[in-house]
DNA sequence: GTAGTGGTGAGAACGATTGTCAAACCGGCC
DNA sequence: GGCCGGTTTGACAATCGTTCTCACCACTAC
């Protein structure tokens, strides 16, 4: 039960490849792009499967698409992604994590889990914008 | 410009009732059993407008929909959430914004923002599932 | 070779959201 | 109070990401 295709491994290869975060719809532009003949049903099942087992990380853009990355530790760890480039840099929360279960339990909540992003712009990205005028960009409401 | 007409504080008392966070279409569906006669279109684009006030925070279930919540507070805060009935606790994170500010600068990232928010299960819904049987929630993979 | 099982892909279906546009409405002005 | 002009509304179409359907293909075991 789990076969490997053609398919599933140009996915596979593909994420492998890029390194940021890209759609599903991205992804499969890229592979028909690169000549390999494949189904946009196709990319999205094998992406969640490969999600279900863990293999890439997934998460949603604040327009609500999803987009999937396979990153380089399997552990829980969080995200620093360049709202500009999109360069993505993986990093780790231990305090998050303690100060997660910790505020859980004070509230009585047990189980508990939690999504964490973090956005910015990258030192190459801030040269490039003009320097001297980078008003508050449209910082997002939630969280 | 920005009229207070009925459906726009229909919307606005709706979300100061409810205390929880809501879909579009929730809300949509809740004004028009209360007898209200509002569009769709018209609850989105109210929505929307409130959220670009701040007025109200809008999140991502994790099947992508928009929710939104009138929260108490309007500075920065992140929400602790039941994943069983919903039910949401405002929370503070002092540490977390300072921790992300430097994690970010010591990547070379600036402008740091983060979305962050805890799942769990409320004491309340803990009691009444099975106490003896509860596995492993269905744990989202990624962040 | 043949049957069985799982994978594939084109296109339809679906659900959330946004765009369209004529008609209703709001608020200030007379 | 009544009028006027821009704003808001709402039914519906359109869009967009994602999932479903189903006939067909690929691989394995016999």
């Amino acid at each position: 039960m789990q076969r490997m295709t053609r398919q599933r491994s140009a996915v596979a290869d593909a994420l492998t490849e890029v390194e940021e975060f890209r759609s599903a719809q991205q992804l499969h532009e890229l592979l028909r792009d690169r000549g390999e003949g494949i189904g946009l049903a196709t990319v999205y099942r094998t992406l969640q499967s490969l999600a279900d087992g863990g293999e890439v990380d997934v998460l949603r853009s604040t327009d609500g698409e999803a987009v999937y990355r396979r990153c380089a530790r399997r552990e829980h760890h969080h995200h620093l992604m360049c709202r500009t480039c999109g360069r993505t840099v993986e990093i780790d929360g231990p305090s998050v994590e303690a100060w997660a279960a910790q505020v859980g339990a004070s509230h009585g909540f047990i189980d508990i889990d939690h999504t964490m992003e973090l956005y910015g712009t990258c030192a190459a990205c801030a040269a490039h914008d003009a320097p001297t005028d980078r008003g508050p960009g449209p910082h997002e409401g939630a969280s």
